[in-house]
Order: structure tokens, then C-alpha cells, then sequence
DNA sequence: CTTATACATTTGTATATACAATTGTTGTAA
DNA sequence: TTACAACAATTGTATATACAAATGTATAAG
């Protein structure tokens, strides 16, 4: 991936911005390949998210801010996206009993059951992505990143 | 910046998928930076992407197609994000003459101005965003992007 | 017990983006 | 020259997201 031919410039671009701009065109290949992936699904990757962290909470319900913490990417408007989930049969919800001003969030079979679909095609994804890189250069990659 | 305790999960997540979420991660928060360094001047990342590369054609105009093809993020609304940068004085766009199906967009001299002060506070935030990066892993982590 | 404050989520509204269909223009083959 | 395909941009529509205000519930202070 060359940073200038993808943008089309023939100007020098300094090596911090060019960092980022590459950063970001990397993010959305990563983000094309993965959407691609869910597209069968029918299911976003926001969706998707909030579907895997149910399903890591095993059995136990969330709660809307439960959800949002966990989230990879953070939403200001879990309500929606979970109505849309709601409206697939993913997950249930109920007023927490404890205190109705939560709300109990959990994953239904049907949304296990899509979830488990969805996995294979993820894994294919991810290698995919990451097809051309060796497992040492992954761990410099982690090693870099957390420095950010 | 720690992955699983940003997600709060407790579980191992595999490498393969832990890079592709640190990736998003670190994404993001690029993005925050680089929208709050936008925002006073209430221009969206995708505007300030066009205006730079109106710029960057040196009094040339550019039509749609050229725009899409140079942007970093590419959208599926040129004409609208224009529109948008038309209404706030910072570009203009007439047919063009030789191919009426055409259309020339170029940068106005308030467009230049704004983008003058955008610049500073734009470095300002790539500075924030790397300021914990060496020059030599800069160059290590644009090594590891060339891969994807 | 009443009132005020904090909390958790939802709703309203504006804006952004994706995708397909449409419009208008140009090039070209008969 | 006409008819048709290809091209470039725009428009319509559905969906997604951001942000602020509103709703309903719990907690705490007097």
C-alpha cells in the first residue's frame, strides 16, 4: 500500500501526516473487508459488536452503559442500535427488576445462532487482512500501537 | 494504550483479532483528535480533506471524479459534501466549459484563508496524536502499514 | 414526607452517509 | 442524423450517527 499513489499526489508529504493519513487508509480497508464480511448478515459492525459482547457475557445480561463501555467503537445512541437488533430477534430487552432505570440486555438463541455463522466468516476476514504480515511483525505492530 | 482493559473484557482475545480491535482502536482515537482540532473551525474531516486537495492542485480546479479518487476516506456523496463547502463560501463550482457533464470545482480565497488556520491546529494534533512516537518507529510503523 | 439532585435511558431533531435511480451530456456506430 | 451506449454528476430515499432535551426512577437531605 503506497500512501501517494493511493491519494494520487506527487507532493512530499511530511512523515508524521503521512503516518496518519496511512493509518487511516489502512482502518478503512480493514473496515471494507470486515462490513464485507457481515454483509450476508445483515448485520453492522456496531451490531455485530454489541452481539459478541452479550455473547461474552455468558448468560448474565447488560445494561445500555455496560454496553457502551465495552464497545470498540462508541456510540452516542446505544438505544437505537440495539432496537435494531431487537427488531432481527438478536436480543431481548426488559427493565431491570432491581432498577427500573436499567435495562436488561441479553442475546437470544437466534442471535447466538447467527453469531456462530458470522464467526467463520470473521476468521476469514481477519486473515484476509492480515494475510501479509508474519506473526513477529503482528507483535511489533501490538507493541507500536500501545504506544499511542 | 491496553486493549482488553479499554474493552474491559478479561478474556484472551487471539492476535490475529486483537490487532485488528488495537487498530481500531487507535483509529478512533485519531479521528477524536483530529475532529476536535476541526471543530471550532466547523469544518468536518472529509471537508478539510477536500479543501486540501483543492489546495494542492495549485489554482487548477478539480472536478468530482478527481476529488473521489485523491480523498482519503472515499464517500458515496461528493456532490453533497460540495454543496456543503459552497454554502460555507469555501469553494466554487461551474460547469465545465469543454464538457458540460463536467464540473470544476476550485478552492476561494476564504477557503485558502481558513485552511491557513486549520494548518497550524492541524500539526498541533498530529503532534498530540504521535507524541509518544520516535522518529525511528514511525518509520518502523509505516514499514508495517506498507504490508496491509 | 417532600423536594432536590443524580442517574439511566429514550426521544427529537439535525446532519451525515450509502446506494440506486435519474438527468443531462457526449461519443459513436449504423 | 439518429439511436444508443457510456459518462459525470445530481437527486431521492433509507439508514446511521451526533447531540441535546426530555422522561422516568432512585437516592439523599432537610
Amino acid at each position: 500500500m503506497n500512501v501517494e499513489q493511493i491519494i494520487k499526489t506527487e507532493k512530499k508529504i511530511p512523515l508524521e501526516r503521512r503516518t496518519i493519513i496511512h493509518f487511516m487508509l489502512v482502518n478503512n480497508k480493514i473496515n471494507e473487508s470486515i462490513s464485507k464480511a457481515l454483509k450476508p448478515f445483515d448485520v453492522s459492525l456496531q451490531q455485530f459488536n454489541v452481539l459478541r459482547i452479550l455473547r461474552g457475557q455468558n448468560e448474565k445480561p447488560a445494561n445500555l452503559s455496560t454496553l457502551n463501555e465495552r464497545m470498540v467503537t462508541k456510540m452516542s445512541n446505544t438505544t437505537r442500535l440495539v432496537d435494531k437488533l431487537i427488531l432481527k430477534g438478536f436480543v431481548d430487552r426488559i427493565i431491570c427488576p432491581s432498577n427500573r432505570r436499567k435495562v436488561e440486555i441479553s442475546i437470544t438463541t437466534e442471535g447466538r445462532n447467527i453469531l456462530k455463522k458470522i464467526d467463520s466468516a470473521m476468521i476469514k476476514a481477519e486473515k484476509s487482512i492480515l494475510e501479509n504480515i508474519s506473526k513477529k511483525e503482528l507483535e511489533q505492530l501490538n507493541t507500536l500501537l500501545n504506544k499511542f
